[in-house]
DNA sequence: ACCTCCCTACCTACTGGTAGGTTGGTTGTC
DNA sequence: GACAACCAACCTACCAGTAGGTAGGGAGGT
């Protein structure tokens, strides 16, 4: 992939994280990037084209991340707690999770974004659900539903906090706030 | 208060718990409306007064609904489950808690508007608790962090499931994801 | 009762600015 | 010469917000 379409989805990427995709614009990539903003279109010709291989790299890129922690060695709580911490390491930067901030601005966008972005929370709740099936057969977890019922519950769960903790509590209410769920699931 | 800057709020809610409120226009409530767009302005000079009273409105609406639940007969985790039933009400509208909505586009915001939001997450969470030290009293929920820290997480989840579940899964995964969360403080 | 004054509510017409997107052309590289 | 990358200049549509004015309803004085 070339430089300048890398660029590109680096600086959108941010702005997507901090603003949400309504408010990142063309002309905001385009003082970034250092290119004009019909550069941007030859890349990326409409802004759904954008949000989608936003979207498309964060699955693989978060995947990845998520992924290797889930296949690390430790015990399943402390798995939560590492993919917690993904989400405090965004929050600091006062970044949401692109999954969060899309699916708030949901109804402004085109079909086709929408099943990328389905595609990407049904993959990212498969992933997690790993972990929960792991702290059932070790018993370190004690769930009540399914486990990806329960992966998913704590998907939403840190896409929600990490988006309140923004507006109130920072950091340090994102931390009590997960550990008081991941606590709880732990014997 | 006025006829029309009710029915203007009224409107103005609708269409910002349905996209956000940078995706909320004056033009798109002039025309459900039925005055002319200065005729907004007139009632609400700046965009940010209209999110304002929007979430002065909501922080009176919704704590009172709230307020109603935790005040009313019933068990701590029947309680929590109305308090769910709320959001799962609004999920079925495609509308999401102003809250959460409002709290996604924080990086646009005004300060005036932030403190609002605070007061009102805050004020949020303060009703919750009474569910959490309720349940506590009479060992219907086992909580593992402070009153406030669960009730906290818990506001926090309902904005983030709410958010998930619109773009995957709908009411459905909703209410499995809260049951979830529920059964597990239970005891 | 009438008139002046001021008010709220609303209007038309407009501003400056920005959004996403297009056109047609230049540059550099294989 | 073909093609990818890039550009200036431009377009339409829409945004929030403003200017200036109208209609009608009290309030207070005479």
């Amino acid at each position: 992939m070339n430089m300048t379409t890398t660029k590109i989805l680096d600086v959108a990427e941010e702005l997507a994280q901090r603003a949400g995709p309504n408010a990142m614009s063309y002309q905001q990539i385009s003082n970034s990037v250092g290119v004009r903003k019909a550069s941007i279109h030859h890349h990326f010709p409409k802004k759904e084209n954008l949000i989608e291989a936003l979207l498309k790299r964060c699955q693989i890129s978060y995947g990845d991340k998520y992924r290797a922690i889930v296949a690390d060695s430790g015990t399943a709580p402390d798995k939560l707690r590492k993919l917690a911490a993904v989400f405090a390491e965004g929050l600091q930067k006062q970044q949401l999770c692109l999954v969060g901030t899309i699916s708030a601005d949901l109804n402004t966008l085109q079909e086709s974004s929408r099943r990328i972005l389905e595609e990407t929370i049904q993959e990212t709740v498969g992933i997690f659900m790993e972990v929960f099936i792991q702290g059932h057969q070790e018993r370190s977890l004690a769930i009540t539903g399914s486990s990806e019922d329960t992966a998913y519950a704590f998907f939403s769960f840190l896409i929600g906090t990490q988006i309140s903790a923004r507006a109130y509590g920072g950091v340090q209410s994102f931390n009590n706030s997960t550990e008081v769920i991941i606590s709880n699931w732990e014997r």
